[in-house]
DNA sequence: TTAAATAATTGATACATTTCAATATATAAA
DNA sequence: TTTATATATTGAAATGTATCAATTATTTAA
């Protein structure tokens, strides 16, 4: 890939693997992923048994962190996986711990 | 007998990315990738502003998580980035995103 | 043995997160 | 307009996490 992904913060780090550190977040990204990143809350709800408000939360917070993307249309939501931030997060990850070879060495 | 499965699973993954989500433990890993995979509690506490028993306690965070590994010589402890465990988060959360060609090219 | 050094554990407090019932907002259809 | 649907927000309780002072355990040296 010959294009340089921008490099996130201690804090942006942070935020990312806190977001992912949660179960019922990781089966929503995990759905969002496998539906070719689409997929309405109401659907999300039948993946993880929590309560409409807090797969609400969960989104929010998914979005807060630049995992997801959300675009409305009509009265549902569209979210879809933004895997620039996915990239982004585990190539610092590996710069962070001097992770190198990545591919496959 | 086959040998242990290279997939974490997604409790491991999250307990993996809890203990990832903490910008103190992140910089704890930094130093240890940074120090060729060693690095004394003491010399922990130089790279953050925490008292003794938080550094203990959040190394012993990474420990839980696989993402360090620990051993004594003498009084003091050495630790030392165990990479595989990062590889393993890395895959494991590519293929949850069916995030595929990582770094290809 | 005593003393010093290194790190873990305990216990307490402050802060953050998860969860849901209730309510609010926004859109769509009747 | 009213009604139904989809999602967000509020507010509160339960749980989890981070932090440190004090203490404990372990090892090394005197």
């Amino acid at each position: 890939m010959t294009h340089t992904p921008t490099t996130p913060s201690l804090k942006k780090l942070e935020k990312i693997a806190k977001a992912l550190g949660d179960v019922n977040r990781l089966k929503i990204l995990n759905l969002i992923a496998s539906r070719g990143g689409i997929g309405a809350c109401a659907a999300v709800q039948e993946c993880v048994e929590l309560a409409q408000p807090s797969v609400s939360h969960h989104i929010k917070i998914l979005i807060e962190a630049g995992l997801i993307d959300a675009h409305k249309e009509g009265r549902t939501y569209h979210y879809s996986l933004n895997r620039a931030t996915l990239q982004e997060y585990m190539q610092s990850l590996s710069e962070q711990t001097k992770l190198t070879g990545l591919t496959e060495g």
